[in-house]
This record gives structure tokens, sequence and C-alpha cells, in this order.
DNA sequence: CGGAGGATTGAATGAATTCAAAGTCGGTGG
DNA sequence: CCACCGACTTTGAATTCATTCAATCCTCCG
């Protein structure tokens, strides 16, 4: 149902009653956006400018788009939107694995069952594309290989610099992290509109949510940030962001 | 002069002063080992057993692999030993992101340069493969591409766990985890050699390494674990600590 | 205007760190 | 062979930082 093309080469005949997609730099539409992860800004590039169709799908905020344990089906592209990937400790806690906006790809599993969870932060539409496993990496002609593993290593990258974010490093220095790497991918100066709670926020530097407001204070009380309304956030000094974070 | 082959298609003409090694399920030479992470067991299954060419290189104790900023000209796998990859903070502090041991590949990146850095963590020999980021993609064969591919998301579900490790979790819900891969990734039950320092542990974990022993003696006080000497774990009741780690 | 959920702030607690000292182990040289 | 040295590990006490629990404050919606 979800999934639109053969296993990743172009098959137009299976584009039913959606809309096809094409995987391309630039490719998303322009939608009113509610909620980009930062400021509207540079569209991410992506490394590919592959044909490869898909089934655009809206999620409304805080609508599950998979879950943990569920077969996986599909890979996701997010064309408009965030979306957050997480996992839940027995005892509740939260942990979300990651932001994914405008461009970013989320869902792109090697095993048979989904390891994480997905859900939308805000109204999202997002494109599903078949994917199977490692098994799906068969068929298809060798661009459209390299552009879903040039996906595949941006994930990567994208974790690694999660986990180093996580270690040892004071509230202050993930924050002032999370703000820089959300400005970065917002891409202008000047204000970064937070599509998520911040709750979301203290469960993805892991902290909680008393500090990240608490810190968020001590932030704008240091003049390194200023906090004209609670989802928007301006850098009033970068540089000194820098430093903190590292 | 670390690389060998074509860009990911053997060549065996340049294979010149070195042995020639296959990337292939359970290639590894059964060299006399000092060091896996866990004890000698059944060895990691890589999803492949595709013909790759590349340079078998030995390192030494301590020895670095290469280094963060270094132009990427290859990427690794382990034969024997345990190798770590890790950034330094401008304070000095290191954090680790994976250790690595017989049968997985380390230093597949996309940019041009290392994000980080790799370190022997015992005498160990590696093969490098000819890598330049993304663009090494394009030449190979479908069934090599593949490899390639299932190795990176190997490396991604690996610091995906990483992460969800590093988040909020108690420091000894972060050992229990860490002592229980060790367990898994070893192989067998009873012992777990441990290659590494406690300071690599802590860095590994994000705890200090006071934090660390302490740990390990209340785990050893509780029961959990057995500390017959300050290299060798084991594990006396793992239910209780899968309990403890989640 | 009033209610509800999210966010902020405060005070007390607790877990991990820091600083400091003692213990262990392996290796080297006498 | 044994004693000593140095690096690594363990343990202890005090401190610090983030959490917890609790109360208040916004702000958005009905």
């Amino acid at each position: 149902m979800l999934t639109v093309s053969a296993a990743l080469a172009p098959s137009p005949a299976m584009v039913a009653a959606n809309a096809e997609n094409r995987l391309a730099r630039n490719a998303a539409p322009a939608l009113p956006s509610r909620g980009s992860i930062g400021v509207a800004g540079a569209p991410r590039q992506v490394p590919t400018s592959v044909a490869l169709a898909g089934q655009v799908l809206n999620f409304a905020e805080g609508r599950e788009i998979y879950a943990e344990g569920e077969a996986v089906r599909s890979f996701y592209k997010v064309i408009d939107g965030v979306v957050r990937t997480c996992t839940f400790a027995s005892d509740g806690r939260r942990q979300i694995d990651g932001f994914h906006a405008e461009g970013e790809i989320f869902g792109l599993e090697m095993s048979d069952e989904h390891r994480l969870s997905a859900e939308a932060v805000t109204d999202c539409t997002v494109v599903a594309y078949r994917w199977a496993g490692l098994a799906s990496f068969n068929g298809g002609d060798g661009e459209t290989a390299r552009a879903v593993f040039g996906l595949a290593m941006q994930c990567l990258e994208r974790t690694r610099d999660h986990s180093l974010l996580l270690g040892r490093r004071s509230a202050a220095q993930k924050l002032a992290a999370f703000l820089l790497d959300l400005a970065e991918r917002g891409g202008e100066d000047g204000g970064i509109d937070l599509a998520m709670s911040r709750q979301d926020i203290a469960d993805y530097v892991g902290l909680t949510i008393e500090t990240v407001s608490r810190t968020f204070s001590q932030f704008e009380r240091d003049h390194l940030i200023a906090l004209p309304s609670i989802r928007h956030v301006v850098l009033r000094n970068r540089s000194a962001l820098v430093e903190l974070a590292d």
C-alpha cells in the first residue's frame, strides 16, 4: 500500500492514486511550510539526482508514521515538516534518535523490522520508497544504488554527530551544539524556528525538560541567544556558542 | 601506498608486495589473536561474500591508523585485534565512537577527510580497501556495491545503538549494556576479555574512569559479574544485567 | 474569559565528577 | 630471584551539576 515502485527502480505504472515524486536535488515542492527545523533556508543538499518513484503521504502533528518492531516496507524522505525517530525505554523514557527535516531521509534500515519508531513532529509530507532491507539493494541500477548509498551515509554521519553530542558534555554544551546544528541546517542566520517542544529537545540531547528550559534562560541572560517567543530562538553571539559547544 | 585495488573492483595486478585479502564471510586468517573484544567466538557475520582486494597492514598497540582531518583514502576491515575510532574535544577529553573487532569495518566516510581518528587498541591487523568518498561507489559492480552498502548499514546500526546507550541512562545502565554488548559480540558465555583499558571504556560510555571502576566493583558486590583479573569479566547473572540495561 | 497543556522557576535531593590517596600489576634492572 | 618503578586501577571524601518534586506562569484555543 505504501509502496509504489518496484525495488528502487522507477515503475510509473504503479503510481496510482498518489502523485509521483522524484528524489532529486531541490525536488521538494513549495508547500506552505509549517515547521522546518530551523529557519526556511537553503535546501539540504542531497548528493543525488536519481529518479526514484515513491508515494506521497501526509501525517498530522503527533501521528505515528511507523512503530518500533513494525516490518520494514519503505524508507522515507521528508518533503515538508519535521519527523522524529525514537525509541522508548522500559520505564517509559523516550529517546529521540534524530529530527528529520526537508530533504532528509529516515527509516532506512537493514533489518526486516524497524528498530525505531517515527512520528510527525509537525504536520508533514513524506515520500515512501519501497524498501525491504538489504535485499532491496540488489535490483537497482548503479546510479540508484549510489543515491541510496549516499543517503545512508548521510544518516550515518548525522547519527555519529549525535552520539558525539551525547557523550560526556554539560547541559550547556549539548544545547549550544544543538542550537548551532539547527542554525546550520536551517540555513540563514537570524532566527531559528523550533519545530519541536522542549520535551522533544530534552529527549534528543539526553536532559530533562527543566534543564533545557533553565539552560535556555541562562543563555538568554548571558546574551548568547534571544527568545522572542517560545518556539523561536535568535543567536546573539554565535562565536560564544561555538566556543561553548566545544 | 595504502590502497591496492581500483575503486572497489578487484585488480590483482596491483596487489604488489602485500598479501591479497578477500572481504568474505569468515575470511579472517587464524592469526594468534591477542585481543578480541570479547571472548574468541562466532565470527561476526558480514552479509557479503564479495571479492575485494585490499592491502594488509599491521599496527602496534596504541598506534594511530589515521588522524582526524586526514584525507580519506581507504576504509578498513579488522582482521585481528581491536581498533577504536574517536575524536578529541578542545579541552582534551576524548570520545570513543566505537570499538571495532575482527570482521568489522571502520573509516568508511562520505566526506573527503576523516571526521574521526582511528587507533589500535591492541596490536592488530587490518586490511585497507581503496576508498575516496562517495565517488568511489561509482565504479563497482552490483555485488561489490551491495557489499559495501551492507557494511555501511552495519556501521549505522552500531552507531545508532551507541547513541541510544549514551542518552539519559545511569552509569550502571550504560555499563550493563556495554558488557552485554561485548558478551554478545564475543560469542560464548563465560568470560569476556576486555581488549581496552578502563579509560577507553569510560570514554566510550561517557563516564569517568572512577565511575566505571566503582560501578564494576558494585556489580561484583551484587554478584552480577566476577572480575577474576583486571581485563577479564565473567557474567554471573546475565538476566539481572539485561534487566538493568533496560 | 476561562481552562489546559506546555514552559519556566525554585528548593531539595542525588548521582556522577573531581581531587586525593592507596593499592595492584607487570616489567626492568640489580 | 627479588626489589623497585611506573602505569593503571581502585577506593574515599567533598563538590558540582543535573534531576526531582512542586509551584507558578504563559499562551494558545475554545
